[in-house]
DNA sequence: CTGAAAGCGCTAACAA
DNA sequence: TTGTTAGCGCTTTCAG
């Protein structure tokens, strides 16, 4: 029995194409990159002979030659609930169509914080959020592995991230409800060790402060996010001997069911009770009243992500190839991006009518 | 000047690994693979440096070498609202856990049906339903390529596909509203389009005649899953001038919508309207009374389908090892796995008590 | 403008 | 058990 040489199966290499054209591989490798120095008739022989043999240079092949990687890795947390949203979704929705636009892939990591991420020819990466793994990230960057972090403003590292004003947006939101006359004005939070949930209690105060209204402990509801928490704070802000008016609620899946509540408790939202979300969730829509909120532009975040990603990519390459060194603060410095966040009027919030 | 040879930095390799254990770098590789055929002691000192320079096999390297990859595609349509829904988080946490397992690497396409699939370097593909890009699949399956359909049962191709038995769990749902001795039952279907509806409504039709029920054009309230065509669905259904006793609503996010215009329309749930959802998302937990469904199990679907993938995987590279021809038929033979639905009984049915 | 040839890092066939 | 060596398919010098 003769030995049969080759392992796997052969497919249409650069090789076959090369053949077909009469020309060598390298000329095809010329045109697959396009880089220009080739002959006119030369390219159209290569490029038919390509289409002819339905060629597709192996990715493998080319990264191994190269040491360039166009993958992406995002990193999604798997704690507790965050996998279970609108934000979630809304991410890997963003992230995944810009990659496919850039001609990127996009390696899908869901992750707990404690095992340590596997890199193995991964591009670049994209860590949304950073909850308890803080050390992969800086792990990541340790190695030169260009990555941003989105959905967390990161001060204390030199590492490029996206996030939103989410203290600017909860301030306009309380505002928009200092200006309808509240004065009792409530909140319920998020997961308070989330960045953004602390960032909107940061801007509901500062928005209080700013117009002279006393910050009353017993009007701050602190929930992980959980439908259930919201329900249960929604339950004691309206029970409660002098309850407020007005509430702003730090996600829009609790503030329908705080709606909810309302109205289970006979209470007629907006006449009894203003009601502000956070999300821009297009649940809100829905139901009798539709919910008046503030939207975070999450999909241009997680796009845009990906564009630094891929700039922070090919900076990386060019430095490899002997681009001059890389100097601290130049362009090469890494971006702090701050995306607005947006109030959105509908007609959960009413002015205040009391005495 | 002199020319620098390496076009990128150099990583640690095989052959680092190899020096500093002294041995081969083909006895290197042994211990990579966990091929047995080598000294304790040897395995020993290779273990360690490998530990010692943090060195990690190129993937690249490797799949050139192979000719396999281990890369697995999740193909999910972004037609118009699938990917908003609770059912394509369930599918990509599912489908991302597993992989995490079993070492795949999970590249995520989020892709409309018309543009052709870039499948360069890809060992596997998980077709996330199929709507409009039958063709896709088609072109993948001609390609040789291993490739596993969920949610969707394929009667007509030679494909490996895994599907929830939507129609059984309807029956079930529908029968179970039978036992508490309503008659009068109202189905809200999905987008009819998609195969899991075709099939809901199917069995609710089932349930009807077998307990020679008479079906009502009347009570099928036809929707494209949407939280407002249930809305409206749900107004009908209730204004109507003589409404059902209960109703079948073929998903959970609809059927939470149906109660809450119940409620608005002063019916008392369940006491005026028992209502049965399909999905068991989480969401029908909260809210004042339990959601009553049908469970589905959309993760098991998922990670079921990542190991027939990985199992059709392991197949294609034996069977290029020479190994014995695929036989039509044999073990190779595509699986089609119907899981089951299961009732999920809580508050939102009771008994009829009407004349 | 072109092509020969030297890698990229790894696996596998073969010989020892 | 082990090591030698020939690829895997592509990019990139470097010399025409």
């Amino acid at each position: 029995m003769t030995r049969i040489k080759k392992a796997h199966p052969k497919n249409i290499s650069i090789v076959d194409v090369a053949r077909a054209s009469g020309v060598s591989i390298t000329t095809v490798s010329r045109v697959i990159n396009k880089i220009g120095t080739v002959k006119e008739s030369n390219r159209i022989k290569v490029a038919s002979a390509i289409k002819d043999l339905k060629f597709q240079p192996s990715i493998f092949a080319q990264r191994l030659a190269t040491g360039r990687s166009n993958v992406v890795a995002l990193v999604i947390p798997r704690y507790e609930g965050v996998f279970y949203s609108f934000y979630a979704l809304e991410l890997i929705r963003g992230v995944g169509t810009m990659c496919e636009v850039l001609k990127l892939d996009l390696l899908l990591h869901l992750t707990d914080a404690r095992t340590p991420l596997s890199l193995r020819g991964v591009g670049g990466i994209i860590f949304s959020d950073i909850i308890g793994n803080r050390v992969q990230l800086e792990d990541s960057l340790a190695k030169g592995i260009p990555s941003v972090v989105i959905n967390y403003y990161v001060d204390d590292l030199d590492v490029s991230c996206i996030a939103i004003d989410n203290a600017g947006g909860a301030e306009s939101a309380v505002n928009y409800l200092i200006e309808l006359g509240h004065k009792k004005i409530a909140h319920i939070t998020g997961d308070i060790m989330t960045q953004a949930a602390a960032k909107r209690l940061e801007g509901y105060k500062r928005a209080l402060e700013k117009n002279n209204i006393k910050l009353r402990n017993d009007y701050i509801f602190e929930t992980d996010y959980s439908r259930g928490q919201a329900r249960s704070a929604a339950e004691r802000l309206i029970k409660s001997a002098d309850p407020a008016t007005a509430v702003f609620v730090a996600s829009d899946a609790m503030a329908l069911e705080v709606m909810a509540v309302a109205r289970e408790l006979g209470k007629n939202i907006p006449d009894d009770l203003s009601i502000i979300g956070f999300d821009d969730n297009p649940s809100g829509l829905y139901g009798p009243v539709g919910l008046t909120t503030v939207r975070q532009p999450l999909i241009r975040m997680a796009e845009e992500s990906v564009k630094e990603l891929n700039r922070l990519i090919s900076l990386k390459s060019a430095t490899n190839r002997g681009g001059s060194a890389m100097v601290s603060g130049g362009k090469n410095a890494p971006r702090k991006i701050l995306l607005p966040a947006e109030l959105v009027i509908r007609e959960s919030c009413k002015p205040f009518s009391g005495g």
